[in-house]
DNA sequence: CTCAATTTGTAACACTTGTTACATTTTTAA
DNA sequence: TTAAAAATGTAACAAGTGTTACAAATTGAG
């Protein structure tokens, strides 16, 4: 199990002897959840840091009538809700829900200070998480914030552009996926894209996208 | 000077001969900035920390028309770009130019990591802004996902209500600052507040809004 | 290959919000 | 107190998106 917990990234370049000294000398818990057990609610204090070592969960809200809304899934290994521990008001926004039978390491914050405090490596690997999660949600933000649906299209095809590397995109999705992605609707999305195709910004050869005016494209992104 | 550094709240605790304690043995620099100076540019790495001592800044986007949007001010005392600071993909994405005559203590990551090691409530005042930070951004987003003004506003106005702890809230704001606020036109948030009076959610009477029915109103946060 | 299921294209219409304009009320400064 | 400035109420219209519906094209399982 030690070196399933070494894959995690908070425990990134620890080996598995590492990780069982390091845990030998800080209070942890380890339990296990079967599929659908609640592991936190929505509304607790959250004071610990959960590493999910096997398994998957997921984080789902729930409405005012009930009904329950996915928010996220996370695969081990991998940690979370590790952002606002140390917040005034760490209280959890959703409930946390095992997906599949899931083993959890669950560290106290209080520990986690001690064991930052004793390991640097620990404490740079934590801020690192952390640090990177701002980032996507701020990333999320200012691509919420985009007004228009052609902006968001726009945007989100220069992202992809920019990873691949090259003009012509391939999309993994089918429209419906990428308007839920969107937040869109897919006759609207469908709509777009017709209309950046006759603006001569795009060519949709099958299931890809080819970029023909970036310039238009980026100028629609603001 | 050191008075005005342990009012910030990376140094929240510590008094002026402490603070003076600190910076002795960590390395530093202190800048001073002019009003519409340039203290980081976009796109830029951002190694260090910044702790706004004395005066005010801005965080402002630049568009493709190189039109100028201003995006959060910041006032002395406090920190700011501190959350993405140990990302791996740590680029500013804002310009952050001085509002006014500003002195601003710069402390760059690898010091700030020593810092962490040998002073515990240093490292916790920084997780505990970098948590807030994550509230509020988090916050933000959730916010940002309404779709219509009227949820916006009936969320607003719950937030409010639950601050004061009050049915009854003071806008310290006039529409024209709360449509910005909410990303919405001027028009249109005097157009939805009418509504709100008319199907007896809400009674304006004069700069208060008062809640008649909270749970429709929370049933128009969906 | 073939047929059913899925995906895509498209159109008509409704709803929400933005735009513009102007009148009215309130606030502010002299 | 009074005149100018700012804030607010409101209306007509435009733009963007959602809703619903259905046909055409594509995909996939047998």
């Amino acid at each position: 199990m030690y070196s399933q917990i070494s894959e995690t990234p908070i425990f990134k370049g620890f080996n598995s002897d590492e990780v069982s000294d390091i845990l030998k000398s800080t209070h942890h818990q380890i339990k296990t959840y079967e599929p659908k057990e609640i592991i936190a609610f929505s509304g607790e204090e959250c004071n610990n840091l959960f590493v999910l070592v096997e398994g998957s969960i997921r984080g789902e809200a729930i409405d005012y009538n009930d009904k329950i809304i996915k928010i996220e899934d996370v695969f081990a290994p991998d940690t979370f809700a590790e952002a606002f521990l140390f917040a005034d008001q760490n209280n959890l926004l959703i409930n946390i829900v095992a997906n599949t039978k899931s083993k959890i390491l669950i560290i106290h914050k209080d520990d986690l200070l001690r064991l930052f405090h004793s390991n640097k490596k620990i404490l740079e690997n934590y801020l690192n998480i952390v640090s990177n999660r701002f980032v996507l949600v701020t990333k999320k933000l200012k691509f919420l914030s985009l007004k228009t649906i052609k902006a968001k299209l726009a945007s989100h095809f220069i992202e992809l552009s920019k990873k691949s590397k090259n003009k012509t995109i391939f999309l993994g999705k089918t429209q419906m996926e990428l308007a839920d992605y969107l937040g869109v609707t897919r006759p609207s999305l469908a709509r777009t894209i017709k209309e950046m195709k006759d603006e001569g910004i795009i060519e949709v050869p099958g299931k890809m996208i080819r970029i023909i005016d970036y310039n238009k494209l980026k100028k629609l992104t603001e």
